[in-house]
DNA sequence: TTTATTTACTTAGCTTGCTAACTAAAAATG
DNA sequence: CATTTTTAGTTAGCAAGCTAAGTAAATAAA
């Protein structure tokens, strides 16, 4: 029994979390070559639609969590979107530390559209999975974020 | 029923590449705060172990090509890990334009130790997650890797 | 109320992915 | 056999993640 939980997982491919990189890689690789006709890389349009869907007027903070980047990562894609006019910084008046992120009308059109081609993609990329198969698939993501997180952290305290 | 195909995926996350990016990200900031300490990186030690695994004596093509990233990306890790005195390149004398890469016995060393603690760290990440779910989680891995190489081909031919 | 700490954000510099432009060797073509 | 093309690898510079070291504003402590 606890040969079985230590052996538990030798029998699956010892590096899985190689093969995420990979496959990230490879469905940013897509995705990158369809949005480059709109001036789009990744770091700004997963910044940009994320915006949308956890609703603007967040902080910068709330959203370089929710992307699970740093958010000196966020502040450069902000400056080349901001740079771009599809996104605005405004100082909140009740805290002047804090900057409120909000889609221009052209942000809002660039949303549209990457969500056309994104979707594309997505449909291409998704080709012969099971609506079951991507359930476990999510479900076991969520699960491997959290762990990875708590491990991370409980590393860092030694 | 083809209500049903077009409709298949959109209650799923919409955004899963955006979610492998996140899990990926927090991974390998896992994997990297242990093998610190030993002087490895994720670049490092994921080009260290896919030599071992797939055989020293293997081009740089090869392997680059097995990490599924670019043979100038692999061409600097390998000078990082030569400089190391963990691997070696020797030219074929059958084609000189070709590298073959051995570990040094510094370098079989830091495979074993890898492994040691690059284990931990799995089964942290693993932890919660049963053996059906990985067989399940590592074949839409697969899958979703072949439609986006497949999905990356045909875009750039237009 | 002055000083110290914390917080939101920015800037600078490193890592490692990428593409593009290069060298040198091998193979194909004339 | 000379010339062109292809191939293996390198180098240079960009993209976007990171950490570390700043600012300026808000809060806590003296």
């Amino acid at each position: 029994m606890s040969d079985q939980s230590t052996s538990l997982h030798t029998t699956i491919e010892p590096s899985l979390g190689a093969v995420l990189g990979r496959v990230h890689r490879q469905w940013r690789s897509a995705v990158n070559q369809a949005v480059a006709p709109l001036g789009m890389t990744e770091s700004r349009w997963t910044a940009l639609m994320l915006l949308k869907k956890i609703g603007e007027g967040c902080t910068q903070q709330t959203l370089a969590s929710k992307l699970s980047i740093e958010m000196s990562s966020l502040s450069r894609t902000l400056n080349q979107l901001q740079q771009q006019g599809l996104v605005e910084r405004r100082t909140d008046p009740e805290d002047k530390r804090v900057h409120c992120l909000w889609l221009t009308p052209e942000g809002a059109e660039m949303v549209e559209a990457l969500t056309v081609r994104i979707g594309t993609i997505r449909d291409e990329i998704y080709a012969g999975i099971s609506e079951a198969e991507l359930d476990v698939f999510a479900s076991v993501l969520v699960k491997m974020e959290a762990n990875a997180v708590a491990c991370a952290t409980h590393q860092e305290k030694r």
